[in-house]
DNA sequence: ACCTGAACACCGTTCAAGT
DNA sequence: ACCTGAACACCGTTCAAGT
């Protein structure tokens, strides 16, 4: 729509809705969530938080947009990775996905707070439709059929895109609440203790801690590696598409 | 610490945490996460909104104790589930998983908004540790090395609890939103004609869907049955872990 | 000990007014 | 067309005051 109009020196900077969605992943980026306000975002513009509504519907419009934006990051890095080969085997579909949801698992990982986002869309973004695309584009090269294609994407759910949700939450992952600040550090401690102090209602909870934080000396529950308990569920789910696959063949 | 003094009535009715925490969540199944404030809580209860701070911390604590209530019922009936017999096969911690976990689920799916809440919160309620633990229990009498157990908990994740987050909402679980209220009805229609408007971009996903909506009139995005999904995609994982275990015995 | 009312520091957003 | 400032209707929460 910009026409080539007779414009002396470009007005420096105008406001654009992809500047104001990048600096809103900027900010999300830097300072959290919770920091991602109109008006916070504004300051960061060095405008008005009124201003942002010529660009943005609302504020839902606003995490439309900036989920796109990871998105397209997503499937930018996926683009990157060399195709499967004509001739590929179909059994090569379960590392090709494998691989690709890795990637898209470690642009997330650079987005902390874009999951809890991605979560609470009810439209969908256009990019992120693509990767899902790609993804059942890959599974039909190994052979599945759409009804075990459609089963698949539900069973995978947000794994599709490279997370899962935690059970307790590592701490850290929010940053920013300069508030309190005092209730975080030691809350793994003080969550440890607490369960050794229930030992006799979950036994076997404790018993689990005690054997899986080996002879490490602090029995935290830092012990768990997200990276390898992510791998470890989705390949799970991997091999029993990838049997059921096999089944449907025969 | 009520000790027997010398009331001549009780007071009627005094508040007490309990009845705050159970109008919280009487209030979320009527009208919705957004609509459960301190303010909209104390106007239920009939009082002012800072007396609830006399029974709970702040927010974050009231919702704490809101999940505790869930977690206890999911308990509750779980627990009412007939024990295995102590002479049953190794075998048979799967299925008794399995019941166990889409009890759980039947409660949640009578507190639509409590997933949600159970996903933010960073400390951990007696009762889901608890309801884990049994899980926990489930798996051992299965053979599972405590290693295995810690790899399953967090294969399932929110699973464990029977939930699995959607990749589209299916519209309808969040109600009570009555500012705007058009922006619903026909969601689904306007995301089908979106993806076919794209369809190029999208080929498999079209073609998918196109599939899956059996000979059915009409193609919406509503062909999804979530329990159907939900139990798919808890017997692959339940089937891998098996699988593992059984390899462990050998 | 429990409850209250006014007030504070935030939100997202509407609206009439500026250029 | 784009940006602004004041204002509105909400939040959670603090605080001093009531009984």
């Amino acid at each position: 729509m910009t026409s080539p109009r007779t414009t002396g020196t470009a007005p420096r900077s105008a406001l654009t809705r992809a500047r104001v969605l990048e600096s809103a992943v900027a900010l999300a980026d830097r300072d959290g969530l919770g920091a991602l306000t109109m008006r916070s975002l504004a300051r960061e513009l060095g405008i008005e938080a009124m201003s942002l509504y010529h660009h943005v519907a609302n504020k839902e419009d606003l995490l439309d947009g900036v989920v796109d934006i990871v998105a397209a990051e997503i499937q930018d890095v996926v683009g990157r990775l060399e195709p499967l080969a004509d001739d590929a085997p179909q059994s090569s579909w379960k590392p090709a996905m494998r691989r690709q949801i890795l990637t898209a698992r470690s642009v997330l990982l650079r987005h902390p707070w874009a999951s809890t986002v991605l979560e609470t869309r009810k439209s969908f973004s256009l990019h992120v439709v693509r990767y899902y695309d790609s993804l059942i584009g890959l599974m039909r090269r190994g052979g599945f059929s759409y009804d075990l294609v459609h089963h698949a994407m539900h069973a995978l759910g947000s794994r599709a895109l490279g997370f899962s949700q935690e059970l307790f939450e590592p701490d850290g992952a929010t940053a920013g609440s300069a508030a309190g600040g005092g209730a975080k550090e030691g809350a793994d401690d003080a969550a440890t203790a607490m369960l050794m102090q229930m030992a006799d209602q979950v036994p076997h909870m404790v018993e689990m801690l005690a054997a899986v934080s080996h002879a490490d000396a602090d029995p935290t529950l830092g012990w768990c590696d997200d990276q390898t308990e992510f791998e470890f569920g989705l390949g799970i789910i991997l091999d029993g598409l990838d049997r059921l696959a096999e089944r449907e063949r025969n």
